[in-house]
This record gives structure tokens, C-alpha cells and sequence, in this order.
DNA sequence: TATGTTTATTATGTCATACATAAAAACGAA
DNA sequence: TTCGTTTTTATGTATGACATAATAAACATA
């Protein structure tokens, strides 16, 4: 039996299905650095008899690099190598709808985790520019009502500004994400109720503190600023 | 002519491809909590006939759910919604060799502002078996070589744990995702070489602060022991 | 020559069908 | 009942065909 010593061998080494080959094969190509950015990649057929599988293997391997944003695929043009955007990518399966309430807890706890911690990048690429806007902004803060404590367009206002001036693209893109969820928590049952909400470090001081202090007293001050939502979580 | 208008009017609504649109569905009906973790969604044919598309789109469609996390699908038991683990989704494509280097460098400093801005869950729910074990593993510390100025193993070892230790799972996954990328950056040329690598608080010292400071003393002690990255990045 | 329009080409998108494969369920014998 | 075997079932893979949209080529017109 011929044929069945040869599948046998073959299944040896073929634990994953053929699409997760190819897929494994493709992603391989990207790591070498065979293929850089804007470089297209061969046609599905073209592939097909390359690597000896059916066009459908090729189509879904090339599926899965597209939903993960390596590549991008055009009509006519085939499919180009993209750079991944890293947390894009995410966005998609990021819907407060969609997770878990402790998942949901978790991804609030870390826009906190990423709030107290930036501090340094802050002080480091902050800009004049940045303060005047800062200032700008904290000027225009509608002031609280008894129903609303903050409002949440100047709340994102504020906090968005800070990730832009740590530069860093990627911390901002993660923010982004992060702000559906975090309205969504801070509005939904998930958490208890705060029992007596307070202002504590306002956003004015969290200027006044990037304009004449140090990244300790930012990371206290915006820790403080921040005890609200802790004390939802925490108490 | 009915069929020219037909098409027209339809193509109004199409902007997007059958499988956009089909994935739409879908998700929506995730959304809408009308699908459950571990509910099983209809068969591939069933959803075919249901949408009235072929099992190709369907099988597209369900594919790009299952990248993203949403279902898992199993030979025979077809398909369960799962709840989608956000950053698991991500290590595949979160390759060093892929991202460029902005990005790179960029995911290496949202390291250092997740452990500075931690300091406040790790307080919160640290146990004492947690406080015995770091303890462990601060003692079974590698001495320092000349070479290497520490153990990445150890390093792993310590600063996962503490990750362990803020009860948020989400967070330790982020980072089982960053750390490739760390060790990428780390040892590539991609940062400045630091001058003259010093320690500075160790992690016997962070211990001590975990049993017997505060959140404010971990998170300067943090800073001060991650100085040799922040160096790289600032000098 | 330059420019706008039509036609042909090409590669992806969609459909339909058939078969392979693995896992569950049904079945049967001890 | 329990173990092993067969059947069923839904996904995985292969193949061939056509639709569609974007590009390129050809063409016509000023």
C-alpha cells in the first residue's frame, strides 16, 4: 500500500490543515523580509500551483493575513503587503456587546494602568504648543452639574491630548480602542455605584503640575484625579 | 426595464461585498445577545439557505469571525461563539519581524507605562502567598555578568509575575505579548546602546516596597529600576 | 499631439457541486 | 453495561464556472 505509507508520512508532519500551512508559509515570507511593504504578492492562482494546493487554501490563508492586516487585496491589483496596524486590527472585536463583563472590568483598569504610568513620556515630548492647547482645553470645560459630573466629549478631550503628546502613536491608537469600552462600563451596572463622587485633582491642576513638576507628582496627581474610578473599583 | 432598476436600487445599499455584509449580520446578532457563549450558530448550509448567499460567503464570513475571535469551530459540532480573547488575537500578527520600527519602539514603551501604572492593583490585590513567591524568586536571582547585565529568563520570571499579581488577565496577556517584542527591541540595534548600564533599584528592593510602602514609592521605585530603558529612549 | 471614450483584459469575488476527513452518535456483540 | 465498529454529519478541500470591478489598450475626436 503505497498510497497509504505516503499519507501516513505525510500526516506526520501535517498536524495543521493545509491552510494553516500555507498561511505559516506566507507569514514566513513576510518575516524574511522577502517582501517589504507596497510589494505584491503573486496572483491566488499563481500561488495555487505554486505550492501545490487549490485556489479555495490559497483564498482563506490569504483571508486570514487580511483580517489580520498584513495585506490588503485590490481588484485587479492582487494583494499588496501592508504594515499591520497593530491595534486596528482589534477594534473590530472590541465591542463592549461582545466581551465579557471581567474582560470589560479589565480593559477599563488598564486605560487607568495607562494614565498614571505615561507620565514620563509626557514630560519628555511635551511641547509649548501642547500646553497652550492643554490650557485651551481647560478652559472650555463645561462646568459639572449635579446630574453629570464630568462631560464626557471634554473628559475624552482632555485625557486624548495627553496620549497624543506622549508621541506615541500606538499608545493612541490603544486609547481609542479603549474609549467605547470605557463609556460603556462607566455607564453600564458593571461597576458599584460611587457613593459620594468627588472631585479631586482637577484637570487644571494636572496641567499646572505638567508646567512647573515632575513626573512623580504627575503620576500622584493624575492617580488622585483618578480616584473616582478606583474607589468604583476597589471599595 | 425592471432588472436594470432592480439592480440599481440594490447596488445602493451594496456599497460593501456579500461577505461585509454577511459578517455584519452575524456580529449584530452577537451584539444583540441573541447568541451566548457556547451557543452553537446554525450550520454552514443552514446559514447559506438562511441568507440566502452560497456556503462560500458564509464560510468567508464565519472565517473572519473565527481571526477575530468571536467563534470557534469544531470538525463536526460546527460552530460556538467564544469570548474572544483580545489580546490573544493580536500575538499572531504582533511579530517583530513584521511591525516596523516605530511601532516596535513604540509597543517597548507601553511596557514600561503598564508597570510604572500598575502599582495601585498590585497593592490592592496582592496575597501573601504572592508576597512568598516573589520573595522566591528574588532569591533564586542570577548573579550579574559582565555580558549580561541581566537574565532575560529571570526577568520574565519576576516582572510576569507581578503582572500575575494585579488580578487582571487582560493585562498579563498584553504582556505575554509584548515580551517578544521586547526581547526584539531589547537586543536589536534598533535603541541606543546605553552607556553605562547601571542597576538601580533591584527587585528585592521593589519587594521591599510591595511589603512595606505604597503604591506612590512602587511606582518611583519602578521608574527608577526601568531607568536603563527609559535611558535608551530619552538620551 | 493631446484628450476623452470605448473595449478588452485580468485578478478577485461569488456560486455550485463533489468528495475527503474527523468527530460524534448510533449500533451491535461480548 | 462496556467496548469496538459502523453510520452519520458538518467542516475541510478541490474543481470549474461565471460575475464584477479595475486597469490597460485601443480607438476616436478635437
Amino acid at each position: 500500500m503505497n498510497e497509504a505509507v505516503f499519507k501516513e508520512s505525510l500526516s506526520e508532519l501535517d498536524t495543521s490543515s493545509l491552510v494553516d500551512k500555507v498561511e505559516a508559509k506566507l507569514v514566513e515570507l513576510l518575516q524574511q523580509r522577502k517582501l517589504h511593504v507596497g510589494d505584491a504578492i503573486p496572483k491566488e492562482i499563481e500561488l495555487a500551483s505554486l505550492l501545490g494546493v487549490s485556489r479555495t487554501v490559497i483564498r482563506e490563508a490569504l483571508l486570514r493575513l487580511r483580517v489580520m492586516g498584513l495585506i490588503e487585496s485590490k481588484k485587479k491589483k492582487g494583494a499588496v503587503i501592508t504594515s499591520p496596524d497593530v491595534f486596528g486590527i482589534l477594534s473590530k472585536s472590541m465591542n463592549p456587546h461582545i466581551l465579557n463583563q471581567d474582560t470589560l472590568r479589565e480593559m477599563f483598569e488598564i486605560r487607568l494602568v495607562l494614565e498614571i504610568g505615561m507620565a514620563d513620556f509626557i514630560f519628555q515630548r511635551i511641547t509649548p504648543e501642547d500646553v497652550v492647547k492643554l490650557k485651551e482645553i481647560v478652559s472650555q470645560e463645561p462646568p459639572a452639574t449635579e446630574q453629570h459630573l464630568f462631560n464626557i466629549e471634554h473628559e475624552i478631550l482632555f485625557h486624548g491630548k495627553l496620549y497624543e503628546i506622549t508621541g506615541n502613536a500606538t499608545l493612541k491608537k490603544f486609547q481609542g480602542m479603549l474609549l467605547p469600552i470605557f463609556d460603556y462600563v462607566h455607564n453600564s451596572g458593571l461597576l458599584k455605584k460611587q457613593l459620594q463622587p468627588k472631585r479631586y485633582v482637577s484637570h487644571k491642576g494636572l496641567v499646572d503640575i505638567i508646567e512647573n513638576g515632575s513626573p512623580e507628582m504627575f503620576r500622584n496627581a493624575m492617580r488622585n484625579h483618578l480616584e473616582n474610578h478606583f474607589a468604583r473599583l476597589f471599595d
